[in-house]
RNA sequence: GCUGAUGUGGCUCAGGGGUAGAGCACUUCCUUGGUAAGGAAGAGGUCGGCAGUUCGAUUCUGCUCAUCAGCUCCA
């Protein structure tokens, strides 16, 4: 006999061998069919698994997030299934569960297509009626390539091949059907209540472009039909807020087949990109930050001893001048530092933040673009910080901060990840130690949670990310903070110390907005188009009833103008609820309704684009209102 | 860059080997109507680009460019 502990501290005695889904079963009736596996010691099985020694178990069930991913991951062998009985031949390769679902791997000369979706849909519900249970068997290495041999499944040799020694080889078998699987899984294909296959796409075999490109399908289940109808109407919702359909209904920006990746912003788009660049400058001269701009074009010697030359040549863009070669800047950094040695720095004058609103070109990939999220030409809200050694966790600290401030005027959640050292990188390995170990006392000390990317910095540095949330959950990186030693060195810069000797500054890089392009690509998204008015393009709509109200529209609009509101008149002779419809549609704040009565009382009747008919109001209130919730950001 | 799909008036899309069609938007006219679509007429497109097949191509083929989905990469 062995001991399970179970999650709320009771213990139970049960027969060496025992599966977990005997012991669900034991505990209570209802829990073994809720349950599809269990956690032992904090590792998951599933419901088959055998428990032979003294262990602690956590029954997992199906509303946990974890049965959602043993569901994933048996829909994905039902997928590889279905593939396997329509296209036999066909090689399997990797199938795991992901956030929202699952994809497979296959290589095959037939391209699937639409239909061929559809038809394997059908034949994975089929598998889901067949109620096939799940066995998990183990074979020895030598059996294991044996069975996948005979079965041509290449890929799955070649897995087997890479296992550690001493890996436990399994397999899962449903039916016909047998896969080299880590597991877990659900007992039977009959858990699996509501299947869909989302689309096909390439993907690299072990995600190396330098190997075959397979064929993914991606799909999505789950063990209610109510909760895989939610997840495709969130589908539909965040389609509709895409910011590439919202940017081109509100008018704000558009990609030209002139520039792949090179943005043009229309007056309405530049009028948000104008009030976020006025909050920048505002809150960074509060904080003790200079403004600078450096060139966009530098010639080649600088960009050899920043390093980029080296490091990041594939994404510069390159020209020539007077048989000189010159970059197009990717990163605004040398150009900074290029100000900070135009004199001598004293100790005192440290630390130094010099801030830029910087437009950098990266020659990205053509298929990486995506609307304002990825382009090629974007303006990063740059800093740099030259300080002393001992000014570092203080600066980190200050600018932690700012980005908490930024980030919550938009009502943004987020959450950060530090990144450590890349392979391709420069300095010593002290120097990366001091480096990490400052970002992470300055977090620590902070007391923020953060997830740790091991070898994702900069060339340079070690990296704290801030990743967005936006409101349907998605996130998204942006501001980040770089530490680097490696710049001051090659570039030779320095401050005189209180002992009147040279001394090498400590720099931070950091941006907030991460790049305002993308910033206001994630700003359209997350408020659906809906800005509040402090960045709403067009602030108020004058709807004038009938043509009689004309020339106390624009009076009005005049007046409303010289406040410094942003305003616009629908002069059109519409119908008033059509006006609305048109206003409501473009989302803009305020409807300001006029016809006779309101021009006698010199009153507007005012319509708000979230909270509907207003009523009847002084224009001198309006203006107050409006110039307030402005002031205030009011979301 | 790779794999697949797509590319028709400002927008959303239909069509199809014999030199193009709808709705919305736009212009003009009628209507002057009080909180989400009043009516009529008009203007607007070398069907992404370049070649090829054909008597004839926007439609078929090839190449190319751009976009979309994903991979890779990233602010």
């Amino acid at each position: 006999m062995i001991t399970i502990t179970l999650k709320d501290g009771t213990q139970k005695q049960v027969e060496k061998g025992t599966t977990v889904y005997q012991i669900a079963k034991d505990i209570s009736e209802g829990l073994a069919r809720v349950a599809i596996g269990g956690e032992i010691n904090g590792k998951k099985v599933d419901l088959m698994h055998k428990v032979n020694d003294d262990v602690a178990l956590n029954i997992l069930r199906f509303e946990d997030e974890e049965g959602k991913e043993f569901l994933r991951h048996t829909s994905s062998h039902v997928l590889a299934q279905a593939v396997k009985r329509l296209f036999p031949g066909t090689k399997l390769a990797i199938g795991p569960a992901i956030e929202n679902g699952y994809y497979y791997d296959f290589d095959t000369d037939h391209r699937f297509t639409q239909e061929d979706l559809e038809k394997i849909e059908a034949e994975m519900k089929k598998i889901v009626k067949e109620k096939l249970e799940l066995e998990r068997f183990e074979l020895s290495r030598d059996e294991a390539i044996a069975l996948m041999q005979e079965q041509g499944e290449d890929y799955k040799v070649e897995l087997i091949q890479d296992l550690p020694e001493d890996a436990i080889i399994s397999f899962y078998k449903q039916g016909e059907f047998v896969d080299l699987c880590a597991g877990p899984h659900v007992p039977s294909t009959g858990k699996i209540k509501a299947i869909k296959l989302l689309s096909v796409a390439g993907a690299y075999w072990r995600g190396d472009e330098k190997n075959k490109m397979l064929q993914r399908i991606y799909g999505t289940s789950f063990e209610k039909k109510k909760d895989l109808e939610e997840y495709l109407h969130r589908l539909e919702e965040a389609k509709k807020r895409d910011h590439r359909k919202l940017g081109k209904e509100l008018d704000l920006f558009s990609l030209q087949e002139e520039g792949p990746g090179f943005p043009f912003f229309h007056p309405k788009g530049m009028v948000i990109r104008n009030m976020l660049e006025d909050f920048w400058r505002d809150e960074h001269v509060k904080r003790g930050y200079e403004e600078i701009k450096t060139p966009i074009i530098l010639n080649e010697s600088l960009w050899h001893q920043s390093g980029h030359w080296d490091h990041y040549k594939e994404n510069m863009y390159v020209t020539k001048i007077d048989d000189q070669d010159f970059a197009v800047k990717p990163m605004n950094c040398p150009g900074s530092i290029l100000m900070f040695k135009r004199k001598m720095h004293s100790y005192k004058d440290l630390p130094i933040r010099m801030g830029e609103l910087g437009l950098v070109h990266r020659h990205e990939l053509s298929g990486a673009l995506h609307g304002l999220m990825r382009v090629r030409c974007f303006t990063q809200d740059d800093a740099h910080i030259f300080m002393l050694p001992d000014q570092i966790k203080d600066e980190i600290m200050g600018v932690i901060d700012f980005v908490d401030y930024f980030y919550n005027i938009f009502g943004f959640k987020y959450h950060i990840e530090l990144s450590t050292r890349p392979e391709d990188s420069m300095g010593t390995d002290e120097e990366w130690e001091l480096a990490i170990n400052a970002l992470e006392d300055a977090l620590k000390e902070k007391n923020i949670p953060y997830k740790v990317n091991e070898g994702d910095g900069a060339f340079y540095g070690p990296k704290i990310d801030f990743h967005l949330e936006d409101c349907l959950g998605r996130t998204w990186q942006c501001g980040t903070i770089q530490l680097d030693f490696q710049m001051p060195q090659r570039f030779d810069i320095n401050y005189v110390g209180a002992d009147g000797e040279k001394h090498k500054p400590i720099m931070i890089h950091r941006v907030i907005f991460g790049s305002i392009e993308r910033f206001i690509g994630i700003l359209i998204e997350h408020f659906a188009g809906k800005f509040p008015t402090w960045l709403a393009p067009v602030q108020a709509r004058i709807l004038p009833i009938t043509d009689r109200q004309l020339e106390y529209a624009t009076q009005l609009k005049n007046r409303l103008i010289s406040q410094g509101i942003r305003i616009e008149v629908d002069t059109r002779s519409e119908k008033i609820g059509y006006k609305i419809r048109e206003a409501q549609l473009s989302k803009v704040p305020y409807m300001l309704i006029i016809g006779d009565k309101e021009m006698e009382t010199e009153t507007i009747a005012v319509r708000s684009r979230d909270k509907g008919e207003l009523g009847a109001i002084e224009v001198s209130t309006f203006i107050e209102q409006v110039k307030e919730e402005a002031i205030n950001k009011s979301l």
